[in-house]
DNA sequence: CTGTTAGCGCTTTCAG
DNA sequence: CTGAAAGCGCTAACAG
């Protein structure tokens, strides 16, 4: 910057003012600056600026999922992306891969980069430690599950509510003997909040006999004339199982989370959709509201979860 | 840090010391300032330190895709992340929604980041403006695609030998007309190797006639007997279709990259694989490599494009 | 082993 | 409207 400021006989300050695009500086003199700068190759660094910048701001934000590969939490980042490119702020993405320790050492490493925020997928149970960086004006909010032991923002699926409505999609064609299949709801929000779907769906109709699956799932199939999987890969599995067996056409089958293919498979597979983009967009806007200045308590906000039917849930029982 | 010294009882420099691990320190010391980190919530500004470290390296590298919530992009994030997470690296991720003005947008943010390296699924032709960067000592290294006008490293999927497989697997199952639906050739490379492993298996199995298609593809089946779809989302708008007809058991379908479902739908859908996460890793290897000090004429390594067998490509002429 | 000091590249008062 | 100068938070010589 300071050979910019030399090759264009200007000062530090002027080479400054229009590489930030602060108005007042004189025409002839910018022109200039931007010769040096290109003669030069001149590239500005942000965040030296940043450092100094009354603000502190350093236009970048940390998006911190379980699986960056996993294209549910893809879609939760483009639809952060969306928000965020539109301010000028970039992202930082990284996998916690579940576990408590590797998610503490992502937040740790982005806040050292000064980000600006977090957009966070919980795994860990406690989050205290952000309560200072919070209060010093980072903006946090969760996503897809809520924090356990501070008051923050976050956005969330309907999960109960889609996994009811799936459930009772099932019991409304004639399905009295209804399996779920999913993760145990040892303590993963989202498994908790479908299994009580499932739970409320099947009450509300006056059925009392449930089929809970967690790991094997193999001979439930006997048992029942329908199937609620309440995830993405479970949902995989299903279809692989029933498959095998021959039951894809007989057996009543609906899923939570929308699949690529869901639609181009016969019979097509009814679904209970997230809108993960729709996810990333909401927490963005969270996030940027804080750091415009709002700082009532934390907010959540709950995304529908509509049923696409396509085949696979109309069968009768 | 001030702070931090302050209530230590230390200078400046021992904080430094403690905080980066730099060994000769007294335990005794140590300790002390890790208390004071501690109980003032002391928190690193890794940034401030990039900019006066002798090095200069922020720890920190760029990804450029089409668009981050793709699967196939999100996979090769993943890829590129394991190996960066192991040096500390994070990762800034952005999409260009194959815009060039885009992607030299975003090239720009995260160079002015100060990032140690790129990793770029290039959509603009010319890439000359990272000549300087490189020359200073930022990795960058084209994935996907190869660089059009400057010689840098390049990781690839063989697309043109895992067409002509795929291809010559129909062929071998008895088809001699054989549809290729796929983008138009005009300038994405990863369309113009395709097509020609198509043209290629035809040429050596000494087949004349051509049945390619771009946009619409509605009336090909009635001409051929298999057919080879060369993306990703054309395989499933070719799945869809053939579904429409009632033709999925009776024509013969390759196609191009591996899809979530492929194999569990009647028949399994026979594809060429790509290693996503594979080309991830290897990007990422090149570029820190070059970071390790590697400076030689750009390396292109290119992986393999499995055929997998799983029923649609084995159906019989 | 620890402290002092200079300065990384930039922005921002404050005078001119 | 422009320049001079101070200093953001940190690391790296260099002395002690």
């Amino acid at each position: 910057m300071k050979d910019v400021a030399a090759v264009a006989g200007v000062s530090l300050s002027t080479v400054s003012r229009v590489v930030n695009g602060s108005p007042p500086v004189a025409p002839e003199l910018a022109a200039r600056v931007q010769q040096a700068v290109e003669m030069l190759g001149y590239r500005h660094n942000h965040t030296a600026g940043t450092l100094r910048r009354a603000s502190g701001l350093s236009h970048s934000i940390g998006l911190i999922f379980d699986d960056v590969g996993n294209p549910f939490f893809a879609a939760i980042h483009r639809g952060v992306e969306e928000v965020a490119r539109a301010r000028g702020v970039v992202t930082f993405a990284g996998s916690s891969d579940s576990d408590p320790e590797r998610e503490r050492e992502l937040t740790d490493g982005v806040l050292a980069r000064r980000v600006d925020g977090l957009v966070l997928v919980p795994t860990a149970y406690d989050h205290t430690h952000l309560l200072r960086d919070i209060q010093v004006g980072i903006g946090v909010v969760f996503i897809d599950r809520p924090p356990r032991t501070i008051d923050a923002d976050c956005v969330l699926s309907a999960n109960r509510e889609g996994a009811e409505r799936g459930v009772a999609h099932l019991i409304a064609h004639g399905h009295e003997r209804i399996a779920y299949i999913g993760p145990p709801p040892d303590s993963l929000y989202t498994a908790i909040e479908r299994l009580a779907g499932y739970r409320a769906a099947l009450a509300a109709a006056g059925i009392e006999e449930e089929f809970v699956c967690h790991d094997r799932f193999d001979d439930v199939f006997d048992s029942v004339t329908a199937v609620f999987s309440a995830q993405n890969l479970v949902t995989i599995e299903v279809l692989r199982a029933l498959h095998r067996r021959g039951l894809r056409g007989s057996v009543a089958h609906v899923g939570f989370d929308d699949i690529e293919l869901a639609a181009a498979i016969e019979p097509g597979l009814t679904v209970v959709a997230q809108d993960a983009a729709g996810l990333g967009r909401a927490a963005a806007e969270l996030l940027f509201s804080r750091l415009d200045g709002f700082s009532g308590p934390g907010r959540r906000v709950a995304l529908e979860t509509p049923l696409l039917c396509r085949g696979s849930g109309e069968i009768r029982a």
